[in-house]
DNA sequence: ACTTGACTTCAAGCGTGCTTGAACCCTGAG
DNA sequence: CTCAGGGTTCAAGCACGCTTGAAGTCAAGT
């Protein structure tokens, strides 16, 4: 089974197909083949949409992921692509190393016996890392 | 200057101040003494403000910030903010690793010379990496 | 006294990312 | 044949995280 209907997709990818097909709507999604109007897609768009939640959870928006997808399969558009991701590499390093340090206080915070995050010892003043 | 006016804390964390007035209403910050009618904040707010801001990039939604700061200030309720830190750990992790890979993704992709991010070598289907 | 500018509250509005509902169509099983 | 279980479109609605607007207060400067 190389094609998958909307609901097999949804079920695959843990979505709802509603959402599937906004995700075409807005040209996150290339226009499905329909066979008797219904959406038939190949199972390569599970990676596709793998690839959007991943770059959503990164901080991208939709409207972002769509140029870094160049999901209107505007080959022509190449250095558009090349220009987001470079302005966007240094963004990604930023979030990462805010999300170590976010993750490391937490987990210290647990080890430390604090009330609470806020009043832990690690988030005091002096131990300020400039975040 | 220990305290600040709602525009000076505003200014000092990049933000509106109907965002502070929001963040107020929701309870993420507790309510702010008034003088003459006016919110005054202790400039260790400018410090919760910015974990606020992290915890946010790292996902978290603003009520269970409000949750692992504890801003109702109900100290009672310690086992609340550990069981969600432990909860949340994993998922930082989680998050963590992800972005990495994107991130190692984009910037590889950028050298290798692909049109775009999804026809990149890197993301073809033999290079799955179960994301 | 008057103006300016920063503040107040409250309600309504907005952008993003979907979901839901209504009304309809198709296919396959019993 | 029929009817259940998908699917379709389109419009409206919703939750989150704020912003904007209206109407008013207050303090300082000229």
């Amino acid at each position: 089974m190389r094609e998958l209907a909307i609901g097999d997709l949804a079920r695959q990818v843990g979505m709802r197909a509603s959402a599937l097909r906004y995700y075409e709507s807005v040209g996150l999604l290339p226009q499905a083949a329909r066979v008797a109007g219904r959406r038939v897609y190949p199972v390569s768009t599970v990676r596709r949409i793998a690839l959007i939640r991943m770059a959503q959870r990164a901080g991208f928006t939709l409207a972002e992921i769509r140029q870094l997808l160049s999901a209107d399969g505007d080959h022509g558009a190449t250095g558009q692509w090349r220009t987001l991701a470079e302005r966007k590499l240094p963004e990604l390093d930023r979030s990462i190393e805010q999300l170590r340090v976010l993750r490391d206080a937490v987990a210290e915070c647990l080890l430390c016996g604090c009330m609470n995050f806020e009043s832990c010892r690690l988030l005091a003043p002096g131990a300020d890392q400039d975040v």
